[in-house]
DNA sequence: CGTGTCCTTGAGTGGCTTCAATCAGTGTGG
DNA sequence: CCACACTGATTGAAGCCACTCAAGGACACG
């Protein structure tokens, strides 16, 4: 479950939070970081309930579910390589965590962190920069979560799925998103992220088929046949 | 539109973000703030628009809104006293900004707030905290667009107004929400943050009276009859 | 070969939308 | 003072999109 490793071959140190700290600090962070591996499906950490470290994405996704007691559920957020998990400041997070495929963390002492992040302006702005990101994407999927159809929800998630598998691949390079990957989420959990049904989720899958934007193959790929089709029935608008 | 004042006097100095900082850089900054004043309505600040300063909401309440060619629009946020205007290290905002109430801002120069952000690790760190906060809020809300009936969207919006207005109040204290008081959004905000139809809220907001949870009164006011109740029907979420 | 999981497909329903009419409140001009 | 226009909210009736319920296929596993 845990091993040390170095900084200087993380896969992820380009875009990680941890290019905000100074190379003295970095070392010292390396010393008490360490990694944990998660099979995908398995819970990681969750609502209400005191998580004592944080952690930088290798390799895998997260979702962040929050769910009633009557079973609805909803997927909150997604987190993807170089993105970070956790919730400096307050104990707790409104929100579970739980792995959609298998993923491999890197993880820091809650009270490490946090003191870094106080310590380090570089960190602490870089931190601050991300999360204002991260409001923007919530408050932009919002208006997909309101105001889009079942159609341009799915081909939206698509995109949004292959933009940032793309930026979180090891070319550091193109902006054009991915053609042809692995799905990182059941139909189950895409319905969980864009307030649909799961047979509605798979109509409009279908539907992207129909219209050549999409291929389904083997397992769980998807391959973008048209993506400027694509980007039309999911209205110009996602991310 | 301009004039000077001082923070001592400030209404929300207990709970905006300038209170991070130390009493000096408070005096300087208070040299350079100005108050704006915007009748319900207006347009404050663009989508994709350079904006030079930043704010703090004095009174009243601004609605965050992204809206597409088509002119589906959907309301992404909602700020209120003592609440920030602004995107800081990025010169546009993706939302636009009006003013759903009578508001009062608070104006600093962008450059000099952004410089303060970066020389004051207390200012920093609250600014952090409360944009952790928001992205919370906006994941909460994300729930509510994707997974909540018509019915628990409109008793969740009330509460959500009735905490947020009281927590705004004046008064420092209690957590319980308002009960009476005029409601800062018209039928078209309320359908636009909840992602439903005008009607339908119109609707909702019947059922809610018949069942004896609010009152509607003279203007825009709005009675909370029965706390429980209207918790109960909002499937006691709601921020 | 049976069992379980995930996905697909079909048929019918229902909740929210759409379209449309009415009402209340406000301002304007004769 | 009243007729008229205009805006925002309410109410009704009809329609549609996504949901619900149900069955069947694909694939993995023991």
């Amino acid at each position: 479950m845990r091993k040390r490793n170095a900084c200087t071959i993380c896969a992820v140190r380009q875009k990680a939070l941890c290019r905000g700290l100074p190379e003295d600090q970095q070392g010292r962070l390396n010393r008490t970081a360490y990694h944990r591996h998660y099979d995908a499906g398995r819970f990681i950490s969750g609502a209400d309930q005191r998580q004592d470290w944080f952690a930088t994405v290798l390799s895998g996704v997260i979702k962040l579910t929050k769910s009633l007691p009557d079973g609805r559920q909803q997927i909150v957020g997604l987190l993807f390589p170089a993105d970070f998990l956790g919730r400096p400041f307050r104990g707790r997070s409104p929100f579970t965590a739980e792995a959609a495929t298998a993923v491999e963390l890197c993880c820091l002492d809650r009270c490490h962190f946090e003191d870094l992040l106080q310590k380090t302006p570089g960190l602490s702005q870089l931190f601050l920069e991300r999360t204002l990101d991260e409001v923007d994407a919530a408050r932009e999927w919002m208006f997909l979560l309101g105001r889009k159809t079942a159609e341009e929800k799915v081909a939206s998630l698509i995109l949004l799925v292959a933009r940032r598998l793309r930026r979180a691949g090891a070319d550091g390079g193109a902006e054009r998103p991915a053609v042809h990957w692995d799905f990182p989420l059941s139909r189950t959990e895409m319905a969980e992220y864009l307030g649909l049904r799961i047979e509605t989720v798979s109509r409009q899958i279908r539907a992207l088929r129909s219209a050549g934007a999409i291929e389904v193959a083997e397992g769980r790929a998807i391959i973008v046949r048209d993506l400027a089709a694509l980007e039309r029935m999911a209205q110009k608008e996602c991310e």
